[in-house]
DNA sequence: GTCTATAGGTGGATAGAC
DNA sequence: GTCTATCCACCTATAGAC
């Protein structure tokens, strides 16, 4: 039973307010309040809100490119790549929340500048690696699909994250579920 | 020259900072500025902000029901309907917004429990049109399409709303360009 | 319908004791 | 690292004059 760090705990519960709130509408006291400590000791670990913010991208960004480099070692077929692909999204639905880079880029009006950067890269990394696993299928003769697979990867991010949010928002997983198998079958 | 009622300048304000920012990221405050008047006065027009959260969110259905009422009776092919239907969301990409009711679902958690069920109603109407135009569009042979014609509408419904909001965030308007291209081109 | 003035609460943030 | 105490800015909202 690992003891997990005061800091760490900050962040999962700032990590799940904001992906099902929005970075805006939650405060230090809602932290504070769910840990059992005071407002003042978060500043300790996270002086101003943005360095929160910040780092919770940050590590959002490095989980999330882990994530995607330990399928493509794990599954051998393109398919299973975006089948997997596919069921972090629906793993994040499960628990009530959205996508904490979908998050932040609908409220990209608010998002401070100096992270706008990261958010852009975090979207980057998921379409090389998508378009990458495209590419190997379609060469392998595993997948079929017109057009270039730059465009089927951003219909794919495009695809997940309004699905996600819509179906979240809707509480009807069905939403979620016919979108993704039609998705996933478009490209057989 | 229309004059415009206070009261509609007051959402057309509000609708813009909460499609860019998000409804729990602005303050009568920034209404008042931006309109030239007293942040007290704006509470004359709408008593509190759930009052105008409400009315924001009803207006927005009542325009774009009839926005898609509209489309239907001009466009005689359901392909057109479609070109149509993409073209809004790049309307709103143009202008360096998102969608409000995509805006609200991302931000679900934080949206006050009475207007869920508008919101919920503001994605159906969506689906609805869309599966019917697509089921009219598959009876004429001009549309084709695997799985049925509600998987398809989630899919554009998805595609379209998290497509706006990754190119509003990225501001690389070639994410939607693609995307939406390929979508339209899999229904023919 | 708009104003001034103000109330009451909450936001992020800091100083300094323990 | 956490606490108490406190600051100041901002927020939503109301009362009452014009």
């Amino acid at each position: 039973m690992l003891r997990i760090s005061t800091r760490d705990q900050i962040l999962n519960i700032a990590q799940a307010l904001a992906q099902t709130r929005g970075f805006n509408a939650f405060s230090y006291a809602d932290i504070a309040e769910e840990l059992g400590i005071r407002n003042a000791s978060i500043h300790h670990h996270f002086p101003s809100k943005l360095d929160l913010e910040a780092e919770l991208l940050s590590r959002y960004r490095s989980v999330f490119v882990n994530e995607l480099s330990n399928i493509r070692s794990e599954e051998a077929k393109s398919a299973g790549c975006l089948q997997r692909y596919t069921q972090l999204y629906f793993d994040t639905l499960k628990s009530h929340r959205v996508c904490l880079g979908g998050m932040m880029a609908s409220d990209v009006g608010a998002l401070p500048d100096v992270l706008a950067p990261s958010l852009n890269a975090f979207f980057e990394e998921q379409l090389e690696w998508l378009t990458s696993v495209l590419r190997t299928g379609k060469k392998n003769g595993e997948l079929n699909y017109s057009g270039s697979a730059e465009s089927q990867a951003n219909l794919l991010l495009a695809a997940l994250q309004g699905g996600l949010m819509i179906t979240n928002a809707t509480n009807d997983e069905a939403i979620f579920m016919s979108m993704s198998k039609t998705l996933l079958a478009q490209l057989k």
